[in-house]
RNA sequence: GCUCCCGUGGUGAAAUGGAUAUCACGACAGACUUCGAAUCUGUUGUUGGGGGUUCGAAUCCCUCCGGGAGCACCA
């Protein structure tokens, strides 16, 4: 980061020596290794203000710099049509090599700020389906990097207990006489009942009635829903610590909907609100979104109403900067109305207030939904995979460690195929294809770094002893890696992208892995095994640390 | 119909307005008496079409085509 500074500073100078007002340099980190290690654009962008051509302007340029040049610096290169480039000493990539720890790439940029931020979300007596697994992971992975980048992150999830989700649900159970102790039969009683909804008019009818009567708390169903929710609530926790994830706060609905509804009839009262048909509706044509119902015509609060609710809940309970939510793109426009209906309302929270969308996850044979029956369940996803990677290990670890490391791998495998790409992009789930095990994949980084790591622990038993002494002639690729890791972490921080992350895990394991393969580490005849070791060990640690900014755990063995 | 997103090798992805567009999978050919082969080495092949802005466009603007999402009492 100095060098950074330092290096915009000089040619910043240097172009006002030549004439340029108020300079402004661009510094880059050069796609391709070989041009450098930083490279500046300087020439090219100010060649037609100072009426120059790009390559002798970037002579002249250089020839400033050369006059005091940075002592960290080799050698400054013209290349291609007017770049300059940086090619910086092999002691500048040692100096951060001796220097790393666990504390490398921590960030200071959100120091001092809280954010909340809001994932997961599934509904009780319905299934954990492959959306909230994406959520989840994508969720936990932006809390991490937040954290990393200095803020207190406080991770909260909001969980539907209460609206006509739940009336289906218990409809269904009733119906088929489903036991509200098993999983599996809410799960399949709920896709009964939401079929139903839509086909059966009369049916419909008496799920309508049955969510007033949830609302009301009515005996008659107050059992078997209280059965059915902990049965739900249960196995959500069980997933969240398979996956890793550990919440500072539940919300939910049903703590939430009637303030939800005082806050509507307050907005109403200010004209933010309208009845409409019955209904009171939020008018989003007049800000460019639309209209969207909060409270029925039958008095029932629906989703919208609910989230305002919880917004005036989360700002009670916590002193915080930023609260962020993160969903799916097909609640995008939904947000986007409920958050300027609550500017209007309370113009403190304007800003505060975000919403994040991912991707949705699409079955090659189109859209999953809960209601229709047609998906893959997060549950059966991962207990599937932790199974296919029991197998695939067989005997290599012992039986003891068995059951955590599948759980570590498997879990990899799902979260890095989500993290792997750019948030907005959708994912066509393919199980047998999407979820693989080598190459760019969650279990290739996690091997690299428990096989760096059992290396490392090989040369202590050799007795050698880490040192960046004797260093190498030429720097290769995973120094130069290592040495950028706080800017991705801090970028994917910024820009709310943990795929960043994963690009670069990948790459980092994919340079030591050719590194590795290409000589010995632990040698006690070689001059050069302390510094080696010393690699292996950085690399390890970064590894980790990039591992654990997705949400991945690394297994001691695999 | 209106609004918002996404189109990159056979497949899945990456790329701060920059240089010869980068990986992985697949296919083919190789490497374990050598620190962990879930590994490595090599070969193969790409920016949907058309305009525009710019010294420079996968990236920004317009338009067409293709796919996804949303658009009143679901969440």
């Amino acid at each position: 980061m100095a060098a950074k500074e330092t290096l915009i500073g000089a040619i910043e100078k240097a172009l006002r020596d030549l004439g340029v007002e108020k300079p402004v340099a661009v510094l880059e980190r050069p796609a391709e290794m070989a041009h450098g290690d930083y490279a500046t654009n300087v020439a090219l962008s100010c060649a037609k203000q100072l009426g120059k051509n790009p390559r002798e302007l970037a002579e002249s340029i250089v020839v400033e710099l050369q006059k005091n040049k940075s002592d960290f610096v080799e050698k400054i290169e013209i290349a291609g049509p007017g770049f300059i480039n940086f090619h910086l000493k092999p002691e500048y990539f040692v100096e951060t090599l001796k220097g790393l720890d666990d504390t490398y790439g921590k960030g200071i940029s959100l120091r001092g700020k809280t954010v909340l931020v809001e994932y997961t979300q599934p509904n009780i007596l319905k299934p954990f389906h492959i959306g909230h697994l994406m959520s989840n992971a994508i969720g936990e992975s932006l809390s991490r990097l937040i954290e990393n980048a200095g803020a207190s992150v406080k991770r909260l999830n909001y969980q539907g207990d209460i609206g006509l989700h739940i009336a289906k649900a218990l409809w269904g159970i009733k119906a088929l006489t489903a036991d509200p102790r098993d999983i599996d039969a809410i799960g399949k009683a709920y896709a009964h009942g939401a079929q139903t909804y839509e086909n059966d008019e009369k049916a419909k009818a008496e799920i309508v009635e049955l969510n007033e009567k949830i609302y009301k708390n009515d005996p008659e169903i107050h059992e078997l829903y209280e059965i059915g929710k902990a049965t739900s609530l249960k196995r959500f926790e069980e997933l969240y610590e398979i996956l890793g994830t550990k919440f500072d706060r539940y919300y939910l609905e049903s703590e939430v909907w009637q303030r939800g509804v005082e806050l509507v009839n307050e907005g109403k009262d200010k004209g933010i609100f309208k009845e409409s048909d019955g209904a009171i509706v939020f008018s989003g044509e007049e800000h460019g979104l639309h209209t969207r119902v909060f409270i029925t015509s039958k008095g029932i609060p629906v989703y919208e109403a609910k989230e305002l609710g919880l917004a005036e809940r989360k700002a009670k309970e916590f002193t915080f900067d930023t609260s962020i939510t993160i969903t799916a793109v097909e609640q995008e426009q939904y947000f986007e109305v409920v958050f300027k209906a609550l500017s209007l309302l309370r113009p403190e929270f304007a800003e505060k207030f975000t919403h994040i969308a991912h991707g949705m996850m699409q079955l090659s044979g189109g859209k999953m939904s809960s209601r229709l029956g047609n998906v893959i369940t997060g549950d059966s996803l991962i207990s599937d995979l932790i199974e296919e990677v029991k197998e695939k290990m067989g005997d290599r670890v012992s039986a003891s460690d068995t059951p955590v490391v599948s759980r570590d791998v498997g879990v990899a495998a799902i979260k890095y195929s989500v993290l792997r790409q750019a948030l907005r992009k959708n994912i066509v789930f393919d199980k047998g294809k999407s979820l693989s095990f080598e190459g760019d994949s969650g279990p290739y980084i996690q091997y690299t770094t428990v096989r760096a790591k059992s290396v490392v622990a090989k040369a202590k038993s050799a007795g050698i002893v880490l040192s960046f002494e004797k260093t190498p002639e030429e720097i290769g690729i995973v120094e130069k890696l290592l040495e950028r890791f706080p800017e991705v972490a801090a970028r994917a921080a910024t820009e709310r992208e943990p795929h960043h992350v994963a690009t670069y895990a990948i790459e980092l394991a994919s340079a030591f892995n050719s590194w590795y393969a290409g000589q010995q580490i632990v040698n006690t005849e070689d001059p050069l095994s302390p510094y080696r070791v010393a690699l292996t060990k950085a690399t390890a640690i970064v590894l980790e640390k990039a591992l654990w900014l997705l949400g991945i755990r690394v297994p001691s063995v695999m």
